[in-house]
DNA sequence: CTTAGGG
DNA sequence: CCCTAAG
């Protein structure tokens, strides 16, 4: 905000002075029309375009529109708060009234520390900017009327900042007249007329600026934002919640599509209610400005939320494309944040500038996306619905996380993100036993960290793994509104084995221990996974005497676990003194005798 | 956050 | 696996 304020008085000055270089030497068939209004509304764009040109951000939100302030408070290095940035103007439009500085003085006077510098770099700026403009050969009519209007109140301008003004050869316009005539009083009466509070100001020039841009952009200075696409102005913004104007509450959100097309933002521009404003003043100018003023100081109505807002957009969205909303929406909109900002935030991160569809004006508009979403990575419950994987992040990590992708027999079909055509592996499970169910068995004290291939196969699986689990599994939406997690990921022979060593290693409970140190390659399994797979180890390893020839009742022997895990597993059980708990849940049917004895016997079986 | 335990 | 109570 302040910066807007903070700019818009720099800029202004600058703008003005080099407007009047610019126009004063060839300034020609200037259209008499010199209503101050329409110059503010021009002189605002135009600042604020130069403005961002520079940083080359496009406000789109209210919040991406504060970022983008502070960004140019960066590069303008000059902070002002609200208040000062009011104050300063204020006092140096009193100097201005008393002293008669010049329009470059006015804007040193308020805005001391970057005057030489970005006046350069606007002027350079402005320079380009104008004459582009006009010459383009595809500028629509707005953008000439724009042009047109420019220079005569450019000259207003001037005459209106310093009293003596550089160029004050040019008459005033007859809203400035009243404005002029207006007493202090008046003047205060009229801004509260037009904001909607007092104020306590008492110069003239000021509450006659303040009024003029309370009615031309019917908010306050420092709340107006612009949006501007590829240096194009397409709209403004209103961020107070006491100004907006009841007939754009939109209007802010508009943006133009054709990036950079000149065409296509004045198309949206007037396409807007914004737009549609601009022109009315335009075709109006010359009204006495506190017919305007009245006007629209009736009219003003405190500013719909954020969320008001957008569900206006979404209206005006159907009504005018007559496209329904997606079903998610809903769910977004819950979210305070449309789903289509939603989805292309992430996108957003990549490219310079963004911009996301979006639904506003029913124009299919693109909006630039600065960051305003995902302030925390979009959780369970959006993530389905908004068929959005939120795999990027993991599958990034993931990919670099693998050393080398490596030719793994890819005959999954699931393929989640196109980008890193990452394809599912097929038989994880199985595949991993082939590898390592030998070396499980045979070095089944496999030391700690996995052994060189081992690790490197793990990783890979992982990856791949990991992958799909986050990409595809990880969570998947329930019916009632519950998350489930992935697909059983069951767990492999290894897997077992790494257990089991990590018990035997760092004993029972150390789940976390366990995995960091044996399970840090897999990055699923948590400890608690870890834990419960223990706890069913330990079943299986007492509850199911793979002993006795007849005790097989179930062919399918449940238990893939290989006799010796399962001894050791018992053997860390014992260990831990957690035979007990374990024969309790595994109802007693066990053969209670002493274990030591019957291990003995189990392990001489197995 | 980690464990332990029930579901 | 999920969930949750308990440290």
């Amino acid at each position: 905000m302040e910066m807007v304020v903070g700019g818009e008085g720099s800029e202004e000055a600058i703008f003005v002075d080099t407007a009047a270089d610019e126009f004063d030497s060839c300034s020609a068939p200037l259209k008499q029309v010199t209503d101050p209004v329409v110059y503010k509304l021009v002189r605002a764009r135009g600042a604020t375009v130069t403005c961002f040109e520079c940083i080359g951000l496009v406000p789109a939100t209210d919040d991406e529109l504060m970022e983008v302030e502070n960004l140019l408070e960066l590069e303008k290095s000059d902070l002002l708060s609200v208040s000062d940035v009011v104050d300063t103007v204020g006092q140096g439009l009193d100097k201005d009234d008393t002293s008669e500085k010049t329009s470059r003085e006015f804007k040193g006077s308020s805005q001391t520390k970057n005057a030489e510098v970005d006046e350069e770099k606007l002027n350079a700026q402005l320079e380009e900017a104008l004459p582009t403009s006009s010459s383009n050969p595809n500028n629509t009519q707005a953008d000439e009327s724009r042009n047109d209007v420019v220079e005569p109140n450019l000259k207003v301008v001037l005459s209106k900042i310093g009293s003596a003004g550089c160029k004050p050869n040019f008459s005033l316009l007859k809203g400035e007249i009243n404005l002029d005539k207006l007493t202090i009083r008046e003047l205060q009466e009229t801004f509260r007329a037009t904001f909607g509070r007092e104020t306590s100001v008492k110069d003239k020039l000021w509450l006659k600026r303040r009024i003029a841009m309370g009615l031309t952009n019917s908010c306050d200075v420092c709340v107006t934002n612009f949006i501007i696409n590829g240096g194009q102005f397409v709209g403004k913004k209103e961020e107070t919640c006491k100004n907006l104007d009841c007939e754009d509450p939109i209007a802010g959100e508009v943006c133009s599509e054709g990036d950079g097309i000149p065409a296509a933002g004045q198309k949206v521009m007037e396409d807007t209610v914004d737009g549609s404003e601009l022109r009315n003043y335009l075709s109006e100018s010359g009204h006495g400005s506190d017919d305007m003023l009245e006007r629209r100081g009736a009219k003003r109505v405190r500013k719909p939320t954020k969320r008001y807002i957008e569900e206006l957009s979404d209206k005006e969205t159907r009504e005018c494309n007559k496209k329904p909303m997606p079903s998610t929406k809903r769910l977004e909109q819950h979210k305070a944040s449309s789903g289509s900002l939603v989805r292309t935030a992430w996108g957003a991160h990549s490219g310079a500038i963004v911009t996301r569809p979006d639904s506003i004006g029913g124009s299919g508009v693109r909006v630039p996306y600065v960051s305003r979403v995902r302030r925390c990575r979009p959780r369970k419950s959006v993530v389905a619905l908004t068929n959005f994987q939120p795999s990027e992040e993991a599958l990034m990590r993931k990919i670099t996380e693998c050393s080398k992708p490596q030719p793994c027999s890819l005959g999954g079909d699931k393929v989640v993100e196109p980008k890193a055509a990452l394809i599912e592996e097929p038989l994880a499970p199985e595949e991993e036993k082939e590898n390592h169910c030998l070396t499980g068995m045979s070095e089944f004290s496999q030391d700690q960290e996995p052994t060189d291939k081992d690790s490197r196969g793990n990783i890979l699986l992982d990856c791949i793994a990991d992958i799909n689990s986050d990409d595809k599994a990880s969570t998947v939406p329930t019916m009632k509104g519950g998350m489930r997690r992935k697909h059983h990921r069951a767990w492999t022979l290894t897997e077992v084995v790494k257990l089991v060593d990590g018990v035997s290693k760092f004993g029972a409970g150390r789940w976390s221990e366990i995995k960091r140190l044996s399970f840090s390659s897999h990055s699923y399994r948590t400890s608690v996974d870890l834990k419960d797979k223990w706890r069913n180890l330990l079943k299986a390893s007492f509850a199911s005497p793979p002993s006795d020839k007849g005790m097989n009742p179930r062919k399918n022997a449940p238990s893939p676990i290989p006799a010796p895990i399962l001894m050791k597993v018992r053997e860390l059980a014992e260990i831990n003194g957690q035979v007990h708990r374990i024969l309790k849940a595994t109802s007693e049917t066990e053969d209670n005798s002493g274990s030591s004895v019957n291990e003995n016997n189990r392990s001489g079986y197995l």
